[in-house]
Order: C-alpha cells, then sequence, then structure tokens
DNA sequence: CGCTATGTTGATCCATATCAATAAGTGTGG
DNA sequence: CCACACTTATTGATATGGATCAACATAGCG
C-alpha cells in the first residue's frame, strides 16, 4: 500500500533479507508520518502498539522520573527505535519526541512480532540489531559511570568530529540544552565544561566546535574503542 | 559429551526450543567448569571466545577506563552473558570474575553462531534474551541518571527484599563495598547513605536489612516500574 | 590468635547542581 | 523591518552531594 518509503526501508539492515511476501505484509499496516518538531511520539510505560522508524528528522529518547527528565539517546535516519518493547511486547521504557520536523514510519508491533515468528531471516536480523543496542547501552553507561563530565565532553566531541568527517571544525548536532542532559549534566556546568577545555583547544562560536590540537585533546579524552567505537 | 549439566541447560527459555540435534551439537563443543572465587573468567576487549552460563555460585561484571573501575552487574544461576558480544563476534564490552566459587558451562561461540543461524528456534529465543537484556541496561542507566545515591540504595533494598520472599527482614546478596560500586558510589559513601536512610526506617547489622516502615521507605523511594521491575 | 580485607567514621576537598542575573539569539506580529 | 516576547546560553555566587584521605574498628580467615 502507499509506503512511498518502502523501498528506503528495504533496504534497512533489519529489513533486507527477509522474503518479499514477509516485507509486504509487514508495509501493508504500515503508515509514514510527517511530524513537526517537538512532538511527542510515545510516552513511557505506555503499551508498545508501533515499530518506529526514522526516515529523516531526528528523535529524542528520553525518560523521566520523580519530575526529573533526562535524554538517553537521540535516534537519527535511518533506524529503528523502541524495538525491544515491540518484541517484548512491554510498556516503552523511554518516552520519544521530535528535534526537527520528522518524517517517520508506523509498523504495528502485532505485525512485527507476526512476522518476527515467521520469517528467520527477520529474526536473525532483529538480534544483531538488538545486540547492537545493547552494546550501546552498555557503552554510554560505562561513559557515565567512569568518567567525569569534562572527560565526557571531551569524547563527545571526538566521537562527533569523527562522524562528521573528521575535520579540525564541526558542527554540533543539536542544542547545547540537550548536550548537557545526554551528557548528564546541567547547562550550566556545560557551559563550564567547554571552557574548562579551552586549555586542550577547544574554542566554540555557537555551535560551532574547532580543535585547535588534536593530539592535545585525545591524550586528555583517552578515547577507547569499548566505550567510544559506534560501530561493532 | 560430558556435560552432566545438559539437562539443567536445556531447561533455559534459550535453550529450551531448539532441536534436540542442534542441542547435542552444541554442547558437544561445551564444558563445564568449577572456578573458586575471584577468578578473572574473561577481560573486557578480548574477542568472545565462549558463551558463557552461571550454573551455581555469582559472576560480577564490571568495566574499566583509565585506573577507574566500576561494577556493572552480577549474573546469578541460571543465566548467560556476553550473549551480545559472541552474537555480533566482537569483544567484550565488560570484565567478569567470580564472585563465590561458581561452576560455569562455556559454549564455544562460533557453534552458538553457527547453531542460531541454523535454528530459527533458537535465534527467536535470543532476541527475546537480548531485549530483556536491553531492558535491563536501560533500566540501570535511568536509575543512575535520574536518582541521587540515596534513591538508588532505596531502591535497591526494596528490589532486594522483592527478591528474598519480601520480609521485612533479609540479607545483601554481596558485600557493601561491590554493592557500592554497583550503585555508582564509593564504599564511604553507601555507609553514610545506610545512616540517610535511618530516618526512613532502615535498621542494618552487617548485611542484615531490615525495614520497619515499609510504607514510608517506598515514600521515599518512589519505586517504579519502568526502572525497578525486574522481570518484563 | 594475629593478619588482612572490609566496613565505619570524621575531616576536607572537589565536582556538580542550584539559584540568580544578564546576554544573546530566535521567532512573531504589528 | 523592527520591537517585543520568549527561549537558550553564559556567568557569577553559593550550596550540596559525593569523593578522597586518614584513622580506626571489625570480621573473616589461615
Amino acid at each position: 500500500m502507499a509506503v512511498p518509503d518502502g523501498p528506503g526501508i528495504r533496504e534497512l539492515e533489519l529489513f533486507r533479507d527477509m522474503t518479499d511476501e514477509h516485507f509486504v505484509t509487514l508495509m501493508r499496516g504500515a503508515y509514514v508520518q510527517n511530524f513537526p518538531p517537538q512532538i511527542e511520539l510515545i510516552t513511557e510505560g505506555e503499551p508498545s502498539d508501533f515499530l518506529h522508524i526514522v526516515l529523516s528528522g531526528a528523535v529524542d529518547l528520553f525518560a523521566g522520573w520523580n519530575g526529573r527528565e533526562t535524554s538517553m539517546a537521540t535516534v537519527r535516519p535511518i533506524s529503528t527505535f523502541i524495538l525491544a518493547a515491540t518484541i517484548r511486547d512491554a510498556p516503552y521504557l523511554m518516552s520519544a519526541r521530535t528535534l526537527e520536523k520528522s518524517r517517520i514510519a508506523l509498523i504495528p508491533s502485532e505485525d512485527v512480532r507476526a512476522i518476527f515468528a515467521a520469517d528467520s531471516a527477520f529474526a536473525r536480523a532483529i538480534v544483531a540489531e538488538l545486540a547492537q543496542c545493547y552494546r550501546s547501552v552498555i557503552k554510554a553507561q560505562k561513559d557515565i559511570k567512569l568518567r567525569t563530565s569534562l572527560e565526557r565532553l571531551a569524547n563527545f566531541l571526538l566521537r562527533q568530529q569523527k562522524r562528521a568527517s573528521g575535520g579540525a571544525e564541526f558542527d554540533l548536532p543539536f542544542e547545547k540544552r540537550r548536550l548537557a542532559s545526554v551528557l548528564g549534566m546541567t547547562p550550566e556546568n556545560l557551559s563550564r565544561a567547554f571552557k574548562g577545555l579551552q586549555p586542550y583547544g577547544i574554542e566554540v562560536d555557537g555551535t560551532r566546535i574547532r580543535i585547535r590540537d588534536q593530539a592535545l585533546l585525545e591524550r586528555f579524552a583517552k578515547p577507547s574503542p569499548l566505550i567510544d567505537d559506534h560501530a561493532s
């Protein structure tokens, strides 16, 4: 049916190897929607009705407790989120909101679970994806338990630099306010952390970052593939 | 071959639904070993040669960076660990050491991956297990980002109480030293945190905990199923 | 029994949060 | 196109949670 992004989705590792028949079945119940920024797509605690796929834009996964709130991750195209809740048919552990205007595909969780049971290529792809997600969270956990906020920021900048093609200058991918939350600190503290990295050659102008001395920063940040590598 | 615990393992959700033939193949390459306490079983960064299953005893998963170290989780019988690394054929993100005398089954990762590709029931079981693990880490991440150390301890005590059949008195499952690390604090701080919970009716005598006023503690701890429930 | 590891307590230090004020953008409607 | 409102970022002052250092107590363990 009318899922114009069907082809794009089909290329995702998650759907690449499943049978055409199953893919079509999945897409039949799916729909694609455009959302403005700052729309809450799902709320933690609710039952997982749809597997979500970010086709364009960006989505913030966050969680709250007792009046506090924290950013857990940012989902960028093209990837899925809340796969684990969908598979287990369990309530969402995180809420999600659009950061920018975003195009999101929604696939009924029930369909995902049905095809998952019937299509072993799909099941295997889900395993790969889940294992990947799991390892990402473990890395995040290590980051927060083993590093100070200054070290987290330094390593974040190195990761971001790599993602932005590796040059000495690049832009932050989102507001500092959110970056602070992602890194587990307050906005005020982030401001100070940026100043704290000046001695290591960091220059900040708005969202523009410049790394004056790569080696110096790396000597301070001590990035580790077991925490900072995004692949694997 | 000589895997006396084969039957016990067979009952694990992970292996229950796979074919006999595949199970036998898996067990052929597997072996079971007894370890004394404090033995490092695996080291983070190393390639994942074996899927590990704790048959008895207890295993601490921990991670280090730049001279620091933190406990990530405790594995108790009967469950597996480092499944994600095995599946992805990627290096371990955590190290593991026995906490007590432990009986561990080791299954060559290569075999796991081979059977995983051939047996779709096994693949599906792995998905369920991984999704579960993923959700556990997310909960741990929320716990640490959204709560103070006092709140984390209070909620830990409530969880532990439930696991220990729910009475007003129960024992800590491991040393305070490691509890501190699990909760992301220092041993000194944990001592003070226990005293900080006295006004909420907590009494401590060695590893023995007593909750004098359940409602009072819960009012302070504000446990949430989205952070503290172990199942789902 | 001592010996060693673990736990407690106190004093102090440091990192980070909080509160408050200001500045700098950003978007909106007149 | 500017003025206003509103959000975000910065800066300073202060408070607090938690770490560190040091001393001592205690409990297992050989």
